[in-house]
DNA sequence: TAGCTATCCGACTTGTTGGTCGGTTTTAAC
DNA sequence: GTTAAAACCGACCAACAAGTCGGATAGCTA
Protein backbone atom coordinates (compact mmCIF):
# COMPACT_ATOMS: atom_id res chain seq x y z
CA UNK A 1 0.00 0.00 0.00
CA UNK A 2 2.76 2.33 0.24
CA UNK A 3 3.27 2.11 -2.95
CA UNK A 4 -0.13 3.30 -3.88
CA UNK A 5 0.41 6.44 -1.47
CA UNK A 6 2.89 8.33 -3.21
CA UNK A 7 1.11 7.90 -5.92
CA UNK A 8 -1.92 9.67 -4.15
CA UNK A 9 0.41 12.45 -2.77
CA UNK A 10 1.66 12.98 -5.83
CA UNK A 11 -1.40 13.26 -7.65
CA UNK A 12 -2.48 15.17 -5.33
CA UNK A 13 0.00 17.88 -5.24
CA UNK A 14 -0.48 18.05 -8.61
CA UNK A 15 -3.92 18.93 -8.68
CA UNK A 16 -3.94 21.20 -5.83
CA UNK A 17 -1.29 23.37 -7.91
CA UNK A 18 -2.98 22.38 -11.43
CA UNK A 19 -6.07 24.14 -9.49
CA UNK A 20 -4.57 27.10 -8.16
CA UNK A 21 -3.23 27.37 -11.77
CA UNK A 22 -6.26 26.98 -13.73
CA UNK A 23 -7.97 29.31 -11.42
CA UNK A 24 -5.31 32.40 -11.85
CA UNK A 25 -4.75 31.89 -15.46
CA UNK A 26 -7.45 29.74 -16.93
CA UNK A 27 -7.20 26.29 -18.22
CA UNK A 28 -6.69 26.93 -21.76
CA UNK A 29 -4.15 29.45 -20.59
CA UNK A 30 -2.10 27.58 -18.67
CA UNK A 31 0.31 24.89 -20.05
CA UNK A 32 1.21 21.45 -18.71
CA UNK A 33 4.74 22.82 -18.47
CA UNK A 34 3.89 25.55 -16.21
CA UNK A 35 1.98 23.10 -13.72
CA UNK A 36 5.29 21.14 -13.93
CA UNK A 37 7.89 23.58 -13.35
CA UNK A 38 5.98 24.89 -10.36
CA UNK A 39 5.90 21.39 -8.92
CA UNK A 40 9.34 20.71 -10.46
CA UNK A 41 8.35 17.71 -12.07
CA UNK A 42 8.76 16.23 -15.86
CA UNK A 43 6.25 15.41 -18.83
CA UNK A 44 7.08 12.06 -17.67
CA UNK A 45 5.83 12.10 -13.96
CA UNK A 46 2.82 13.98 -15.67
CA UNK A 47 1.52 11.50 -18.51
CA UNK A 48 2.54 8.72 -16.08
CA UNK A 49 -0.14 9.35 -14.04
CA UNK A 50 -2.55 11.04 -16.25
CA UNK A 51 -4.13 10.50 -19.72
CA UNK A 52 -4.26 13.94 -21.28
CA UNK A 53 -4.55 17.23 -19.76
CA UNK A 54 -8.42 17.19 -20.00
CA UNK A 55 -8.39 14.10 -17.87
CA UNK A 56 -6.17 15.80 -15.13
CA UNK A 57 -9.20 18.57 -15.14
CA UNK A 58 -11.84 16.03 -14.80
CA UNK A 59 -10.04 14.58 -11.61
CA UNK A 60 -9.43 17.83 -10.53
CA UNK A 61 -12.77 19.02 -10.36
CA UNK A 62 -14.40 15.42 -9.02
CA UNK A 63 -11.53 15.43 -6.56
CA UNK A 64 -11.13 18.69 -5.71
CA UNK A 65 -14.21 21.05 -7.23
CA UNK A 66 -16.79 19.19 -5.90
CA UNK A 67 -15.88 18.71 -2.79
CA UNK A 68 -15.27 22.00 -1.84
CA UNK A 69 -18.71 23.20 -3.11
CA UNK A 70 -19.80 20.52 -0.93
CA UNK A 71 -18.70 21.79 2.19
CA UNK A 72 -18.79 25.60 1.43
CA UNK A 73 -21.93 25.98 -0.68
CA UNK A 74 -24.00 23.19 -0.05
CA UNK A 75 -23.32 21.45 3.32
CA UNK A 76 -24.36 24.84 5.36
CA UNK A 77 -27.82 24.87 4.02
CA UNK A 78 -28.40 21.92 5.02
CA UNK A 79 -29.12 22.44 8.37
CA UNK A 80 -32.92 22.76 9.70
CA UNK A 81 -32.47 25.98 11.18
CA UNK A 82 -34.09 29.04 9.89
CA UNK A 83 -33.78 28.14 6.23
CA UNK A 84 -33.08 32.54 5.54
CA UNK A 85 -30.46 32.31 7.85
CA UNK A 86 -28.65 29.77 6.75
CA UNK A 87 -28.07 31.27 3.40
CA UNK A 88 -27.33 34.37 4.44
CA UNK A 89 -24.56 33.14 6.57
CA UNK A 90 -23.37 31.04 4.20
CA UNK A 91 -23.32 33.46 1.58
CA UNK A 92 -21.69 35.50 4.33
CA UNK A 93 -19.15 33.36 4.58
CA UNK A 94 -18.40 32.21 0.76
CA UNK A 95 -17.82 36.05 0.08
CA UNK A 96 -15.54 36.81 3.09
CA UNK A 97 -13.04 34.17 1.65
CA UNK A 98 -13.21 35.77 -1.52
CA UNK A 99 -12.76 39.16 -0.06
CA UNK A 100 -9.26 37.99 1.22
CA UNK A 101 -8.16 36.87 -2.42
CA UNK A 102 -8.25 33.06 -1.38
CA UNK A 103 -9.43 30.36 -4.19
CA UNK A 104 -13.05 30.12 -3.51
CA UNK A 105 -14.72 27.65 -5.81
CA UNK A 106 -18.02 28.93 -6.14
CA UNK A 107 -16.45 31.66 -8.55
CA UNK A 108 -14.24 29.13 -10.07
CA UNK A 109 -17.45 27.47 -11.14
CA UNK A 110 -18.53 30.51 -12.77
CA UNK A 111 -14.63 31.12 -14.10
CA UNK A 112 -14.70 27.54 -15.61
CA UNK A 113 -18.61 27.73 -16.77
CA UNK A 114 -17.38 31.15 -19.11
CA UNK A 115 -14.19 28.99 -20.61
CA UNK A 116 -15.81 25.75 -21.04
CA UNK A 117 -19.18 26.89 -22.46
CA UNK A 118 -19.78 25.83 -26.26
CA UNK A 119 -16.50 24.60 -26.07
CA UNK A 120 -16.32 21.37 -24.18
CA UNK A 121 -19.44 19.52 -23.41
CA UNK A 122 -17.52 16.74 -21.23
CA UNK A 123 -16.45 19.29 -18.94
CA UNK A 124 -19.66 21.48 -19.18
CA UNK A 125 -21.74 17.93 -18.51
CA UNK A 126 -19.60 17.98 -14.78
CA UNK A 127 -20.40 21.81 -13.96
CA UNK A 128 -23.62 21.38 -14.72
CA UNK A 129 -23.75 19.05 -12.46
CA UNK A 130 -22.58 20.83 -9.75
CA UNK A 131 -25.21 23.78 -10.44
CA UNK A 132 -27.57 21.27 -10.32
CA UNK A 133 -26.98 19.85 -6.89
CA UNK A 134 -26.53 23.23 -5.71
CA UNK A 135 -29.95 24.40 -6.96
CA UNK A 136 -31.93 21.43 -5.87
CA UNK A 137 -30.35 21.87 -2.27
CA UNK A 138 -31.49 25.51 -2.49
CA UNK A 139 -35.02 24.33 -3.68
CA UNK A 140 -35.79 22.00 -0.80
CA UNK A 141 -33.94 24.19 1.76
CA UNK A 142 -36.26 27.25 0.55
CA UNK A 143 -39.47 24.57 0.53
CA UNK A 144 -38.12 23.42 4.25
CA UNK A 145 -38.20 26.97 5.32
CA UNK A 146 -42.09 27.73 3.91
CA UNK A 147 -42.95 24.51 5.82
CA UNK A 148 -41.43 25.74 8.91
CA UNK A 149 -43.35 28.50 8.35
CA UNK A 150 -40.10 30.81 8.32
CA UNK A 151 -40.88 31.57 4.38
CA UNK A 152 -44.12 33.20 2.99
CA UNK A 153 -46.44 29.96 1.31
CA UNK A 154 -46.65 31.36 -1.57
CA UNK A 155 -42.99 32.14 -2.78
CA UNK A 156 -41.54 30.05 -5.79
CA UNK A 157 -38.86 28.05 -4.35
CA UNK A 158 -37.34 27.47 -7.78
CA UNK A 159 -37.56 31.04 -8.28
CA UNK A 160 -35.79 31.96 -5.01
CA UNK A 161 -33.21 29.34 -6.17
CA UNK A 162 -32.60 30.71 -9.79
CA UNK A 163 -32.10 34.35 -8.20
CA UNK A 164 -29.94 33.53 -5.28
CA UNK A 165 -27.71 31.47 -7.70
CA UNK A 166 -27.32 34.40 -10.03
CA UNK A 167 -26.90 37.30 -7.64
CA UNK A 168 -24.36 35.23 -5.92
CA UNK A 169 -22.44 33.88 -9.60
CA UNK A 170 -22.42 37.62 -10.55
CA UNK A 171 -21.60 39.44 -7.23
CA UNK A 172 -18.35 37.19 -7.78
CA UNK A 173 -17.34 38.72 -10.95
CA UNK A 174 -18.00 42.16 -9.39
CA UNK A 175 -15.86 41.54 -6.56
CA UNK A 176 -13.35 40.80 -8.13
CA UNK A 177 -11.54 43.92 -9.14
CA UNK A 178 -13.45 46.85 -7.73
CA UNK A 179 -14.20 47.64 -4.07
CA UNK A 180 -14.76 43.77 -3.23
CA UNK A 181 -15.35 44.15 0.78
CA UNK A 182 -17.64 47.28 -0.02
CA UNK A 183 -19.70 45.19 -2.60
CA UNK A 184 -19.91 42.59 -0.56
CA UNK A 185 -21.32 45.02 2.27
CA UNK A 186 -23.85 45.85 -0.20
CA UNK A 187 -24.43 42.79 -1.83
CA UNK A 188 -25.24 41.00 1.68
CA UNK A 189 -27.78 43.94 2.96
CA UNK A 190 -29.48 43.72 -0.22
CA UNK A 191 -30.36 39.81 0.04
CA UNK A 192 -31.17 40.87 3.39
CA UNK A 193 -33.76 43.19 2.28
CA UNK A 194 -35.02 40.58 -0.21
CA UNK A 195 -35.51 37.83 1.73
CA UNK A 196 -37.27 40.00 4.20
CA UNK A 197 -39.46 40.12 1.24
CA UNK A 198 -40.22 36.76 0.96
CA UNK A 199 -40.29 35.74 4.41
CA UNK A 200 -43.42 34.57 6.34
CA UNK A 201 -45.47 37.94 6.76
CA UNK A 202 -47.61 36.32 9.19
CA UNK A 203 -46.92 35.67 13.26
CA UNK A 204 -48.17 32.06 13.09
CA UNK A 205 -46.74 29.27 14.41
CA UNK A 206 -44.49 27.39 12.34
CA UNK A 207 -46.18 24.37 10.21
CA UNK A 208 -44.62 21.54 11.98
CA UNK A 209 -46.38 22.80 15.44
CA UNK A 210 -49.38 20.90 14.40
CA UNK A 211 -47.99 17.96 14.48
CA UNK B 1 -11.79 60.29 -48.56
CA UNK B 2 -12.49 57.03 -50.90
CA UNK B 3 -9.76 55.39 -49.64
CA UNK B 4 -10.63 56.07 -45.86
CA UNK B 5 -14.28 54.54 -46.47
CA UNK B 6 -12.21 51.30 -47.59
CA UNK B 7 -10.08 51.44 -44.66
CA UNK B 8 -13.19 51.64 -42.47
CA UNK B 9 -14.73 49.25 -43.79
CA UNK B 10 -12.63 46.67 -43.65
CA UNK B 11 -11.87 47.24 -40.24
CA UNK B 12 -15.18 46.92 -39.37
CA UNK B 13 -15.70 43.45 -41.33
CA UNK B 14 -12.66 42.84 -39.14
CA UNK B 15 -14.01 43.67 -35.66
CA UNK B 16 -16.95 42.18 -35.88
CA UNK B 17 -16.60 38.71 -37.23
CA UNK B 18 -13.53 38.63 -34.71
CA UNK B 19 -16.25 39.49 -31.94
CA UNK B 20 -18.11 36.98 -32.84
CA UNK B 21 -15.13 34.55 -32.69
CA UNK B 22 -13.79 36.05 -29.41
CA UNK B 23 -17.69 35.39 -28.01
CA UNK B 24 -17.54 31.96 -29.04
CA UNK B 25 -14.67 30.80 -28.31
CA UNK B 26 -12.57 33.20 -25.97
CA UNK B 27 -10.03 35.67 -27.12
CA UNK B 28 -7.16 33.42 -26.34
CA UNK B 29 -8.64 30.34 -27.90
CA UNK B 30 -9.27 32.62 -31.40
CA UNK B 31 -6.30 32.84 -33.00
CA UNK B 32 -5.46 35.15 -35.99
CA UNK B 33 -5.71 33.09 -38.40
CA UNK B 34 -9.19 31.97 -37.30
CA UNK B 35 -10.58 35.24 -38.02
CA UNK B 36 -8.54 35.71 -40.90
CA UNK B 37 -9.55 32.50 -42.41
CA UNK B 38 -13.79 33.57 -41.72
CA UNK B 39 -12.70 37.07 -43.60
CA UNK B 40 -10.48 35.80 -46.67
CA UNK B 41 -7.88 37.72 -45.46
CA UNK B 42 -4.51 37.18 -45.08
CA UNK B 43 -2.19 37.96 -41.89
CA UNK B 44 -0.83 41.13 -44.09
CA UNK B 45 -4.21 42.86 -44.14
CA UNK B 46 -4.63 42.13 -40.64
CA UNK B 47 -1.14 43.82 -39.53
CA UNK B 48 -1.32 46.29 -42.47
CA UNK B 49 -4.54 47.82 -39.95
CA UNK B 50 -3.80 46.58 -36.23
CA UNK B 51 -0.66 46.86 -34.23
CA UNK B 52 -1.18 43.45 -32.42
CA UNK B 53 -4.04 40.84 -31.13
CA UNK B 54 -4.37 43.37 -28.14
CA UNK B 55 -4.56 46.37 -30.25
CA UNK B 56 -7.34 45.13 -31.99
CA UNK B 57 -9.53 43.45 -29.25
CA UNK B 58 -9.02 47.20 -27.51
CA UNK B 59 -10.47 48.94 -30.45
CA UNK B 60 -13.36 46.23 -30.67
CA UNK B 61 -14.61 47.42 -27.08
CA UNK B 62 -14.28 50.48 -28.06
CA UNK B 63 -16.05 50.79 -31.46
CA UNK B 64 -18.23 47.60 -30.90
CA UNK B 65 -18.88 46.90 -26.81
CA UNK B 66 -19.09 50.20 -25.26
CA UNK B 67 -21.47 51.56 -27.72
CA UNK B 68 -23.78 48.44 -27.72
CA UNK B 69 -23.52 47.80 -23.90
CA UNK B 70 -24.78 51.99 -24.23
CA UNK B 71 -27.56 50.88 -26.24
CA UNK B 72 -28.55 47.64 -24.42
CA UNK B 73 -28.20 48.76 -20.65
CA UNK B 74 -27.51 52.33 -20.39
CA UNK B 75 -29.98 54.47 -22.71
CA UNK B 76 -33.10 52.38 -21.84
CA UNK B 77 -33.23 53.66 -18.16
CA UNK B 78 -32.24 56.86 -18.72
CA UNK B 79 -35.83 57.94 -18.97
CA UNK B 80 -38.01 59.90 -16.67
CA UNK B 81 -40.70 57.17 -16.48
CA UNK B 82 -40.47 54.65 -13.00
CA UNK B 83 -37.53 53.55 -12.47
CA UNK B 84 -38.26 50.52 -11.37
CA UNK B 85 -40.09 49.90 -15.18
CA UNK B 86 -37.40 51.00 -17.08
CA UNK B 87 -34.72 48.78 -15.37
CA UNK B 88 -37.56 45.75 -16.20
CA UNK B 89 -38.04 46.04 -19.18
CA UNK B 90 -34.55 47.00 -19.97
CA UNK B 91 -33.15 43.52 -18.23
CA UNK B 92 -36.52 41.73 -20.17
CA UNK B 93 -35.02 42.99 -23.52
CA UNK B 94 -31.93 41.80 -22.99
CA UNK B 95 -32.12 38.47 -21.64
CA UNK B 96 -34.65 37.83 -24.65
CA UNK B 97 -31.77 38.18 -26.99
CA UNK B 98 -29.39 35.71 -24.75
CA UNK B 99 -32.08 33.52 -24.79
CA UNK B 100 -32.49 33.51 -28.71
CA UNK B 101 -28.52 32.33 -28.32
CA UNK B 102 -27.84 36.02 -29.76
CA UNK B 103 -24.85 37.67 -29.29
CA UNK B 104 -25.35 39.74 -25.98
CA UNK B 105 -23.34 42.23 -24.39
CA UNK B 106 -23.83 41.80 -21.09
CA UNK B 107 -22.56 38.48 -20.99
CA UNK B 108 -20.24 39.48 -22.89
CA UNK B 109 -19.05 41.41 -20.66
CA UNK B 110 -18.94 38.72 -17.86
CA UNK B 111 -16.81 36.20 -20.64
CA UNK B 112 -14.49 39.18 -21.06
CA UNK B 113 -13.90 40.37 -17.03
CA UNK B 114 -13.68 36.44 -16.20
CA UNK B 115 -10.85 35.92 -19.27
CA UNK B 116 -8.62 38.69 -18.32
CA UNK B 117 -9.27 39.24 -14.65
CA UNK B 118 -5.58 39.07 -13.12
CA UNK B 119 -3.84 38.29 -16.45
CA UNK B 120 -4.44 41.69 -18.31
CA UNK B 121 -4.52 44.74 -16.57
CA UNK B 122 -4.56 47.07 -19.96
CA UNK B 123 -7.89 45.29 -21.13
CA UNK B 124 -9.10 45.02 -17.48
CA UNK B 125 -9.06 48.97 -17.11
CA UNK B 126 -11.61 49.21 -20.23
CA UNK B 127 -14.05 46.46 -18.90
CA UNK B 128 -13.83 48.51 -15.18
CA UNK B 129 -14.80 51.25 -17.04
CA UNK B 130 -17.54 50.33 -18.89
CA UNK B 131 -19.07 48.33 -15.45
CA UNK B 132 -18.12 51.66 -13.87
CA UNK B 133 -20.18 53.69 -15.95
CA UNK B 134 -23.55 51.13 -15.97
CA UNK B 135 -23.21 51.37 -12.16
CA UNK B 136 -23.45 55.37 -12.31
CA UNK B 137 -26.66 54.89 -14.60
CA UNK B 138 -28.27 52.56 -11.97
CA UNK B 139 -27.65 54.74 -9.08
CA UNK B 140 -28.71 58.06 -10.50
CA UNK B 141 -31.80 56.16 -12.08
CA UNK B 142 -32.58 54.84 -8.56
CA UNK B 143 -31.92 57.95 -6.78
CA UNK B 144 -34.51 59.39 -9.62
CA UNK B 145 -36.73 57.04 -8.53
CA UNK B 146 -36.38 57.59 -5.04
CA UNK B 147 -36.87 61.32 -5.56
CA UNK B 148 -40.45 60.73 -7.62
CA UNK B 149 -41.59 58.49 -5.27
CA UNK B 150 -41.47 55.49 -7.12
CA UNK B 151 -39.00 54.03 -4.64
CA UNK B 152 -38.84 53.98 -0.63
CA UNK B 153 -36.49 57.07 0.54
CA UNK B 154 -34.46 54.75 2.47
CA UNK B 155 -32.99 52.40 0.30
CA UNK B 156 -29.36 52.73 -0.31
CA UNK B 157 -28.63 53.32 -4.11
CA UNK B 158 -25.80 52.14 -4.76
CA UNK B 159 -26.76 48.47 -2.56
CA UNK B 160 -29.83 48.15 -5.29
CA UNK B 161 -27.31 49.01 -8.09
CA UNK B 162 -24.13 46.39 -7.04
CA UNK B 163 -27.54 43.88 -6.64
CA UNK B 164 -28.88 44.19 -9.80
CA UNK B 165 -25.62 44.41 -11.84
CA UNK B 166 -24.94 40.69 -9.78
CA UNK B 167 -28.24 39.43 -10.64
CA UNK B 168 -27.81 40.07 -13.98
CA UNK B 169 -24.10 38.63 -14.44
CA UNK B 170 -25.28 35.90 -12.90
CA UNK B 171 -28.44 34.64 -14.41
CA UNK B 172 -26.55 35.37 -17.90
CA UNK B 173 -24.28 32.67 -16.89
CA UNK B 174 -26.87 30.79 -15.44
CA UNK B 175 -28.35 30.73 -18.98
CA UNK B 176 -25.81 29.84 -20.88
CA UNK B 177 -26.71 25.86 -21.07
CA UNK B 178 -29.77 25.19 -18.99
CA UNK B 179 -33.53 25.60 -19.21
CA UNK B 180 -32.63 29.81 -20.70
CA UNK B 181 -36.02 30.60 -20.91
CA UNK B 182 -37.52 29.14 -17.73
CA UNK B 183 -34.64 30.81 -15.79
CA UNK B 184 -35.32 33.63 -17.65
CA UNK B 185 -39.06 34.17 -16.03
CA UNK B 186 -38.54 32.67 -12.87
CA UNK B 187 -35.43 35.25 -12.36
CA UNK B 188 -37.72 38.07 -13.73
CA UNK B 189 -40.55 37.07 -11.61
CA UNK B 190 -38.29 37.45 -8.49
CA UNK B 191 -36.53 40.40 -9.80
CA UNK B 192 -40.19 42.21 -9.40
CA UNK B 193 -41.03 40.69 -6.08
CA UNK B 194 -37.60 42.07 -4.69
CA UNK B 195 -38.45 45.52 -6.58
CA UNK B 196 -41.73 45.40 -4.64
CA UNK B 197 -39.83 45.35 -1.38
CA UNK B 198 -38.15 48.52 -2.49
CA UNK B 199 -41.04 50.38 -3.74
CA UNK B 200 -42.63 53.25 -2.09
CA UNK B 201 -44.73 51.69 0.63
CA UNK B 202 -46.76 55.22 0.94
CA UNK B 203 -49.33 56.40 -1.31
CA UNK B 204 -48.10 59.86 -1.36
CA UNK B 205 -47.62 62.12 -4.68
CA UNK B 206 -44.60 62.26 -5.69
CA UNK B 207 -41.81 64.96 -3.93
CA UNK B 208 -41.74 66.93 -7.64
CA UNK B 209 -44.93 67.90 -6.81
CA UNK B 210 -44.29 70.33 -4.00
CA UNK B 211 -42.46 72.75 -6.37
C1' DT C 1 22.78 -9.36 -4.19
C1' DA C 2 19.76 -9.71 -7.99
C1' DG C 3 15.66 -8.59 -10.07
C1' DC C 4 11.16 -6.39 -10.62
C1' DT C 5 8.17 -2.69 -10.88
C1' DA C 6 6.35 1.90 -9.86
C1' DT C 7 7.85 6.34 -10.53
C1' DC C 8 10.03 9.80 -12.78
C1' DC C 9 13.28 12.09 -16.32
C1' DG C 10 13.91 15.05 -20.38
C1' DA C 11 14.93 15.15 -25.27
C1' DC C 12 11.99 14.84 -28.99
C1' DT C 13 7.95 15.17 -32.42
C1' DT C 14 4.26 17.52 -34.36
C1' DG C 15 1.43 21.22 -34.60
C1' DT C 16 -0.10 26.08 -33.57
C1' DT C 17 0.64 30.68 -32.22
C1' DG C 18 1.54 35.85 -32.82
C1' DG C 19 4.11 38.51 -35.55
C1' DT C 20 7.51 39.97 -39.74
C1' DC C 21 8.63 41.24 -44.25
C1' DG C 22 9.59 41.54 -49.14
C1' DG C 23 6.73 41.70 -52.64
C1' DT C 24 2.20 42.23 -55.52
C1' DT C 25 -2.20 44.29 -56.61
C1' DT C 26 -5.67 48.06 -56.38
C1' DT C 27 -6.90 52.62 -56.30
C1' DA C 28 -7.07 57.43 -57.24
C1' DA C 29 -4.80 61.57 -58.96
C1' DC C 30 -2.56 63.72 -62.56
C1' DG D 1 -0.63 55.88 -69.18
C1' DT D 2 2.29 56.90 -65.26
C1' DT D 3 2.97 57.08 -60.55
C1' DA D 4 2.75 56.69 -55.72
C1' DA D 5 0.45 55.53 -51.93
C1' DA D 6 -2.84 52.30 -49.83
C1' DA D 7 -4.24 47.72 -49.26
C1' DC D 8 -3.28 43.19 -49.30
C1' DC D 9 -0.66 38.58 -49.99
C1' DG D 10 1.54 34.52 -48.00
C1' DA D 11 5.97 32.33 -47.01
C1' DC D 12 8.52 32.49 -43.10
C1' DC D 13 10.26 32.75 -38.06
C1' DA D 14 10.79 31.96 -33.14
C1' DA D 15 8.29 30.59 -29.20
C1' DC D 16 5.50 27.55 -27.19
C1' DA D 17 1.83 23.85 -26.93
C1' DA D 18 0.41 18.76 -25.88
C1' DG D 19 1.83 14.45 -26.02
C1' DT D 20 5.58 10.36 -26.85
C1' DC D 21 9.17 7.37 -25.61
C1' DG D 22 13.44 5.13 -24.41
C1' DG D 23 15.77 5.13 -20.56
C1' DA D 24 17.19 6.13 -15.50
C1' DT D 25 16.34 5.49 -10.48
C1' DA D 26 14.65 4.08 -6.25
C1' DG D 27 12.50 0.94 -3.19
C1' DC D 28 10.76 -3.50 -2.21
C1' DT D 29 11.00 -8.66 -2.37
C1' DA D 30 13.21 -12.91 -2.64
Amino acid sequence: MEKTLKRMATMHRMQTTGLNLFYKNGYYNTSVDDILKELSLSKGAFYYHYDSKEDFLVQIIEQLVVRKVYSMLIEPIEGHENTLDLITNCFEDALETAVHNELDYGFLLNNFINEFNGRNPEIMKHLNEILRIWEVTLVSAIQRGKFNGHIDRHVDAEGVAVYLMSSFIGIRTLMVETAPSARKYRFMSQLRQYFKSIESKSENQPNNTIY
